[in-house]
DNA sequence: AAATGGAGCAACCGCGTACGG
DNA sequence: TCCGTACGCGGTTGCTCCATT
């Protein structure tokens, strides 16, 4: 049975956009503005999932969207990045301007991780392997994935130690009750305010009372509570890489999907 | 020149969660 | 408080292009 589809598939487009589709929602969009996904379609006049919408403008039709040429700069932070949040490609976005989550998560998974592997790195956990995969030559892809997936279970075994990343705490709406200052963002005695993406409603940034990124409920640390430390320094780290660029407002902004 | 395999990436799918009634 | 709906996210699939055999 399964889990009924998101919208009646019934006569609806699948698979690659042509131009004038891209045409009808990128029209729409610049005169209705995002949103209301589901009923987008039909007033755009076109044959598609509204969540099919949603991503074609989010990954491609989006303005100001960088495409290719990483840098090493976005290569490196990427790497720091998905070392301390994991496979938060949304949150790891939100720090490379006008790169998408799926444009990270594809670079990641055809050319960091092996990256990662070839130094001998587990790309899931950041962690030294015993010894680095060594580059095996032929085979099919879905063969070299079932290899990643065998190894990366084995590997896993061997390592006992598990440092849970931060659990995410979705954004999307600040008028909800989860406090942002203590939360998420308390970064200082310095209140500053910050205007979400729509402008719609205001938080105020304080630095330096910790860096609330667990929630109440967040996982528990397993394991040595000297890697969290190492991992919260380094975030701390990266943090004031960017609050010396003047990045603290674009850091709070890119934490507000 | 044709066949094969790998890399890259756009798009789909299903799940979890926020939110409104 | 509960329930249904819409949205956002991460995992996965599959298509296209290119290099190699």
């Amino acid at each position: 049975m399964g889990r009924a589809p998101c919208c009646s598939k019934v006569g609806l487009h699948k698979g690659p956009w042509t131009p004038r589709e891209d045409a009808l929602l990128n029209k729409y969009i610049q005169v209705h503005g995002e949103g209301q996904w589901k009923s987008l379609p039909q007033k755009a006049g076109l044959l598609r999932c509204g969540k099919s919408c949603r991503l074609r403008w989010m990954n491609y039709l989006r303005p100001n969207i960088k495409r290719g040429n990483i840098t090493p700069e976005e290569d490196d932070l990427i790497i720091r990045m998905h070392s301390l949040l994991g496979n938060r490609w949304s949150l790891i976005a939100g720090r490379l301007q006008g790169r998408t989550d799926n444009e990270i998560k594809n670079y990641w998974n055809t050319y960091l991780s092996k990256k990662q592997r070839d130094r001998g790195t587990n790309s899931n956990t950041h962690k030294k392997l015993i010894e680095p995969t060594k580059k095996k030559s032929g085979g099919k892809k879905k063969n070299k994935l079932m290899n990643d997936k065998n190894q990366s279970t084995k590997v896993q075994e061997q390592e006992k130690t598990i440092v849970y990343v931060p659990k995410p705490i979705r954004l999307t709406s600040l008028s909800s009750s989860i406090p942002l200052n203590d939360s998420i963002l308390s970064l200082d005695s310095n209140a500053a305010s910050v205007s979400t993406s729509q402008g719609e409603k205001e938080i105020n940034v304080r630095e330096n009372e910790g860096f609330g990124f667990f929630d109440e409920n967040h996982d528990g640390v397993n394991g040595s509570d000297e890697k969290l430390v190492e991992l919260f320094e380094e975030y701390l780290e990266l943090f004031n890489m960017e609050k010396s660029q003047d990045g603290l407002y674009s850091f709070a902004e890119s934490l507000l999907v």
